[in-house]
DNA sequence: GTTAGTGCAAATGATTTGCAAACAG
DNA sequence: CTGTTTGCAAATCATTTGCACTAAC
């Protein structure tokens, strides 16, 4: 993968932005900044990086997908602001355990699961 | 809500499915047995039976929305065949005890989830 | 009769893709 | 140089909507 100006501008507002943001969103702050860049670029751009493990990513649910920088590789979930896309990285061996049995209990293979906790945070009520 | 012949239709389709259907796939079928029927009333109808809670519906990883009558009221979850959209409604309320706690934890009001587990199921092994 | 429901075609909105030009290593 | 990456515009795809028309109650 390349170095290029577009890659580390996308990288930069990921790290400012913290929470979840979409790739629209991330396009719009970067034209506010006068930072020229293509949509379909920054589409590109996080889709690769997802694929790369570098951010992740998840569909919201008006349908919108949206990247963040997480802090770890390990398998976890998070609990995202509805308001401002703000988030907190949780995980619970629990149900990762649970979720893995329930599937084997029923014979499904191949099993993949999202749990994502939406709602609205402090600083939005 | 009246009681039309495209209603009957959707929801006697919804009824021999089982599974998950998507609007496109109950188009497809009530299409294929010589059912007339707009492609925008099955939108509309299966949007509707969803807001009515006679169903439920959920947003595939491929971004398709999938519908299913389910068997009871109370909140639940599925364990999803990706091949076949074979689903098995399970439930465990450490989980949403979990969800619920976390949230209150960081200051999160207005909370809701999702948890589905996709998987192949054994007959589309 | 009214009013909700339907069909079709056009509109949306997020995301993807084709392709020629620009650029990194 | 030479394979990537970019930008733009056109293409997708699921879903929604405007509107005249039809069918419930």
């Amino acid at each position: 993968m390349k170095n290029t100006r577009q890659r580390s501008a996308i990288s930069e507002a990921l790290e400012k932005a913290g929470g979840f943001r979409s790739a629209q969103q991330i396009h719009a702050s970067l034209r506010a900044e006068d930072i020229k860049i293509g949509l379909a670029t920054v589409y590109r751009t996080l889709q690769a990086f997802s694929d790369g493990g570098e951010v992740d990513s998840l569909r919201r649910e008006d349908g919108e997908t949206v990247y963040r920088r997480c802090s770890t590789d390990k398998h976890h979930h998070h609990l995202i602001c509805r308001e401002c896309g703000y988030s907190v990285e949780i995980d619970n061996d629990e149900v990762e355990r649970w979720a893995a049995r329930s599937a084997r209990k029923h014979g499904f293979t191949a099993i993949t699961h999202d749990l994502e906790i939406f709602g609205t945070c402090k600083a939005c009520t």
